[in-house]
DNA sequence: GCCATTTATATGGCAAGCCATATATTCGAC
DNA sequence: GTCGAATATATGGCTTGCCATATAAATGGC
């Protein structure tokens, strides 16, 4: 007999039904295919159309802000931004009050994609079929383990 | 995704704040740092320790049957597949039923890692605290989810 | 003011993840 | 049996996403 825990403890929790990160990994890929033939119209990715929707409510941000809105690394950030440049539809310039930092704003053009992309939640929406009430409670568990998340990552850095 | 579709106007539908996706999204990135450091020692990715769960489960699957556990691609899948069998964890051949089909098997290697996998999910909950009944309501609803999107997304193929 | 430290962003390398397309095998209509 | 359709997997091209490392600018101690 193993001295902590049965072999079928070990067993059950290797299988993917018992595991909470396997859903929400498996929505989060789904969804972005789901998205996917929405955004292209307007020439968005998920992610660009992430960054999109910081824009079109601040104005203007840094990157530096953008990871923190958005949880994702420099790394990916950096080349991300500089593909949505090529593709017109943001700026990016140092700050002149602080050089190192880098100031992301709209063109024109990626402002006027918002009337648009006001639609795609909607048209999203329309795909599935999901009782609001559940999906309102899953945005707040969600939400509230990314808070947890974020802390334990930060933690694990220091 | 709308959370309610009745009195947001345009702004509100594309706050970040308001978008159901945006946490999952965040969550499920978060979640992949924290295995990161937890699977690297065993020589594994987060999506490679999915393939391998469904293997230590059921010992031998085709390609297609793990595009149904896991909701991926073929294109996502095959060289997935192919660096694992390159890193020693997985053997694959031709069926000889149906040529048409590759069977994935493990390698005593990747068999013998189970063990040590098995305490990787009490090590990442022990990053974080977590509400464990919240978490099986997390669990409940995303799963719920992933059905949706996946009768949503196959729809859409048709 | 000067130098070490911190902070903000960029780059390179690698693994995913998707789509569109290509190839090989099987199945079906006839 | 034969030929076209369906099925199963592979490949190429692109974007993410992360880490480790590099560079540049600001900060603090002296």
């Amino acid at each position: 007999m193993p001295l902590s825990g049965s072999a079928s403890d070990a067993d059950d929790r290797l299988k993917l039904d018992r595991q909470l990160c396997f859903p929400l990994y498996a929505a989060t890929n789904l969804l972005q295919r789901l998205y996917r033939p929405l955004l292209a119209p307007l020439g968005l990715t998920y992610s660009q159309y992430l960054v999109m929707m910081v824009l079109w409510d601040r104005k203007s941000v840094s990157v530096g802000e953008l990871q923190n809105c958005l949880y994702l690394d420099v790394g990916t950030l950096s080349p991300l931004l500089k593909r949505m440049e090529r593709d017109g539809l943001v700026t990016r310039k140092r700050d002149p009050a602080d050089e190192r930092r880098v100031l992301v704003n709209l063109t024109p053009h990626g402002d006027k994609l918002k009337s648009a992309a006001s639609q795609v939640p909607i048209m999203l929406a329309a795909n599935f079929n999901s009782d609001p009430a559940d999906m309102q409670q899953l945005y707040e568990l969600s939400t509230t383990l990314v808070g947890r998340l974020s802390d334990a990552v930060t933690a694990c850095k220091d």
